[in-house]
DNA sequence: CATGAATGAGTATTCATTCAT
DNA sequence: CATGAATGAATACTCATTCAT
């Protein structure tokens, strides 16, 4: 059986990814883990505290995705592993990412550096392949990566394989 | 001089564009506009009837960009300004952008459907170019839009001049 | 009919004097006034905005109490009237000077200047009596005040008069 | 080295003592004293429960000094003895005549009896010394004694020692 | 004896909303 | 149209206390 600890990360994070980080109360929070609410600053000192160890626990998984692929050897390969990234967000995983992307849009709230290393990485992968802009050609995917991943969040749509395909032969994959 | 509901309008706006929906006031917004917050509710009869209004007033003007671009005559033309669209919002219209994109993460806030229409022009200039997976082409040209507008819009990168001219070029435009 | 802010007021009085500061929530406050608790922080902004507040509609009549008697001509009159003071708090006076006394206790909770024009009297007066250290005899009178105020507002003795007729005696009065 | 008991009850006393019995937290309390919040309570039950044992230790002390200089034989002794007593309280135990004083401003928080005996004393005293009305002089002294504690507590003037000559002469001591 | 997780009632304060003027 | 006093429910957070270990 799960620490009441574990039960207060996720329901918070099932909650804040939903509906929001501040339209989710700690009462709510509270009631959906079937612990008390004091019990939440006992372990997290604060809803903010909440917030971070919520994305912590995530950011992990996520920033491990990231090093495999950008330790892969071909340079193709690491291009590769990037763009189906965001096609293989896991159902599970659904509120962890929406959660991330609600808090970009919230100044201060939360701070996310784990683009440094993936901007680097990929800059030298078009470096390598002998792109014409790498830096311009990295914004690019990394917004690309960034829209995929919002359309698959909210929108879901049907024809994704088809996406994907379309996409890697764009970068002759 | 400007009525006081625009002067409401205007405070919202900027406020819920800057700080969230949520996390803004109804008081802020009052002060702000230099109203009573009775006011507010005598206009807009709800904090969320505030919002509707604010978008609407939005949703018209980005409509209108739209459906200028999709009605030109030659498919390229239309793509090309579809593309351009992220790398000319103004500064002025960020808190609206900004405010748009941030409710899309939240379920059940706001529902926008400008994007149905787009979606069609886009299937069609698609075709008439003749590329291979129409409907697979609008969902990436869309996705790199709003990941355009995400980047602009929170890392704000230097190199727009550049990222734009290669991302024409990948269109062939 | 007396406004809503002066039914907090009077009801804060009371409570903070006869339970302690922080021994009141503003709960209790907003209840014993029969009115809304968020009223206290629309009048009053915070809970010691409130304390604050109340203390200022004391001071007033503390310090025009003092003044007058400060400036009577002969200083045996001064010395009389000071020393009659704690005699003549009445009842309804309670509750303000209980919180007085019980705050100067609480460290950083309310700062009180009053008593700085009250000595500088006293010491003049002491000098124009000839006595051998006015210094001394002021700080001295000061703590027989507050000592019989402590004693007539917490033991409230029977024999209020006899008392102060061997005190009066003391300082030949 | 202490006992954890000893520890708590030492804590429990600075603390009140400074910020006063309301605004110290058990937590705080158990922090300060290096122990388990739970410890406290099961040495002294309940919160209120602390206070008592936090007075009663202090008491016994004080309870002391009162006895000892009641037992003089001589009565100007005595009345020597008591009047010096404000004045010689040292730093260490400035915590607890803080506290001591600051509860009984306080309804209901603590019962203090110690000063029975020290009137009944007194009223010996000033019989024995033939002064017109003793009881009104107890009555006097005792307002004195808790006023000069208070300044020496929370003013701390630097011409205690000219104070104490001047009442001692007023005292013909 | 001692801990620390857990609780439930309570805290000051904020907020969207109403309404008499 | 416009104000501002007033409300009641909600909010994040604190606290004294309990209890299994």
């Amino acid at each position: 059986m799960k620490t009441k600890k574990e039960q207060i990360l996720n329901s918070a994070l099932t909650l804040f990814g939903t509906h929001g980080f501040d339209a989710t109360s700690t009462n709510k929070v509270a009631k959906a883990a079937g612990v008390s609410e004091g019990l939440i600053f006992r372990h997290f000192q604060s809803k903010k505290g909440l917030l971070n160890a919520v994305m912590a626990s995530g950011v992990e998984r996520a920033e491990q995705s990231y090093n495999e692929i950008l330790s892969l050897k071909k340079p193709k390969d690491v291009l590769r592993g990037i763009i189906e990234l965001p096609f293989s967000i896991e159902k599970k995983e659904h509120s962890y990412w929406k959660l991330l992307y609600s808090l970009k849009w919230q100044a201060g709230e939360y701070e996310d550096n784990s683009s440094a290393q993936l901007k680097k990485g990929l800059n030298k992968v078009f470096k390598d392949l002998k792109y014409k802009d790498p830096k311009a050609e990295t914004e690019i995917l990394l917004s690309i990566m960034d829209g995929m991943a919002m359309t698959i969040l909210l929108r879901n749509p049907r024809n994704k394989k088809a996406i994907l395909e379309v996409l890697l032969k764009k970068y002759k994959l």
